[in-house]
DNA sequence: ACAACGCATTGACGGTTGTCAATGGGTATG
DNA sequence: CATACCCATTGACAACCGTCAATGCGTTGT
């Protein structure tokens, strides 16, 4: 995080294009990422996993927002799409958990949230 | 980051909600924040900003990016009003920078990015 | 004064997003 | 079987977003 003091001098018609330092591919995935993140309730939800010590099924979500069940659902379903979550079926139930694969840069944005 | 290995016991009709351990206020903050960041133009632009040793004028990042100058101009307004740059005009240019008094949250958000 | 440059604003347009009602499928319980 | 529960999908709609062309304004250089 450099700081910066003095304005730059300048010259007419010459511009100093900054080097961009990320690969485009990483580019679309961090914009994904954060698109999935950049709602309040996904936001909160993706909070919740990552601090919850179990999964979290659909109908807690459901009971925690003032949304409707298809919301929730819709909801999770563009974090899944984001990679950042993943789902397990079991009985009536479909447990969601952050995914145990998650790559180092999701995991670091994900830590600076909160 | 906990995790969870086995999946909870349940019982019909009872759910657990999660505590939502995050302020509304800054919930809405920081969503303001991700929103922001969630277009790959600005995404590099905060990247670049971030990394920059001097400020960057407007003429720059249209050099840089395939855009035009009034998609440049309005994505620098978007950052702006998320309270993640500011603006010092010096003769013909605008020279733009990442707020000196970034909060603590947007900052460890930008610097979980790249 | 005049032209050229840098930038912000406006208006417009297609694309995306958040939300819900309605529906259907799957699973447990009676 | 019938009912209740949990969840995903679909369709629809208003709101928002990214982009550009056109325009205007202030500053600099001739």
């Amino acid at each position: 995080m450099a700081k910066a003091a003095t304005l730059p001098e300048r010259e007419r018609g010459v511009c100093c294009p900054p080097t961009l330092k990320v690969r485009p591919e990483r580019v679309e995935g961090t914009t994904e990422i954060l698109k999935a993140l950049a709602d309040p309730t996904r936001l909160q939800m993706a909070i919740a996993l990552r601090d919850a010590d179990q999964p979290v099924c659909v109908c807690d979500f459901t009971a925690t927002f003032d949304l409707s069940q298809p919301t929730v659902s819709h909801h999770m379903a563009r974090l899944r799409e984001a990679g950042l979550v993943e789902v397990t079926k079991k009985g009536i139930w479909s447990f969601y958990r952050l995914r145990s694969d998650l790559p180092l840069g999701a995991r670091r944005i994900l830590e600076a949230l909160g």
